[in-house]
DNA sequence: ATCACATGTGCATATATTTGCACACATAAA
DNA sequence: TTTATGTGTGCAAATATATGCACATGTGAT
């Protein structure tokens, strides 16, 4: 603690992004997306109690922390799942994580 | 997709858990935390500008996920990280994410 | 017992976020 | 152009959560 080489978790890890993915509605998307490629905002929507306008903002919300990716095709607005930029951002928290944890049980 | 063998990640993954871990003020809580070892409410209550029965809520929530543990001594609680078990709770949804993406990214 | 202090809790208020409607805008077809 | 359809947005209502006060409870000391 006196010698404290690493920064605080508040500076590496993105919180906002834990945040927008594990909110109720948007897990069910990310849960609903991993079984399909691109899928266009009505088609996710009907799968969802929701009015579309709330299925679009959430999907805008994700698409903003890079949870998705997004394609225009004629008027229609494509997402899929941002799979590697999700996995990276897992693994690259754990390991932050892992570093800071092992400075705070070595001290007991 | 058609022959999906894995179950929705909303079985494998605890997202309670994450919810209650990236919180604002639970996020400062945990980085607060990790430069200390057993700290009693009142001791953590001091740093931060919210009152003090705020702080024993939020401080039981993470008790309640395991995010930390506890220990009674005399009238005083004191709080400490569980290290181990976030590292492996951040390790195992890795592993989960990253069979499920493994899966999706091959369908395109 | 009384006192001092640490923590828990009920409850109303504050704050943040989601939600859905109504409508605006965009795109393509007729 | 008008029409149909997909998506974006303003806004108010609903919902969830955090917040802080006042007070209750528990514990130890005098």
């Amino acid at each position: 603690m006196p010698e404290k080489l690493y920064v605080g978790i508040d500076q590496t890890i993105n919180s906002k992004f834990f945040i927008t993915f594990f909110d109720p509605v948007r897990f069910e998307l990310v849960n609903f997306l991993s079984s399909y490629e691109w899928l266009n905002i009505g088609e996710i929507a009907e799968h969802f109690p929701q009015d579309r306008s709330v299925i679009s903002r959430h999907l805008d919300q994700m698409y903003q922390q890079n949870i998705l990716i997004k394609e225009k095709r004629s008027k229609f607005i494509y997402y899929q799942l941002n799979c590697e930029y999700i996995t990276k951002m897992f693994e690259n928290t754990s390991s932050e994580l892992r570093k800071l944890m092992d400075t705070c049980t070595s001290n007991e």
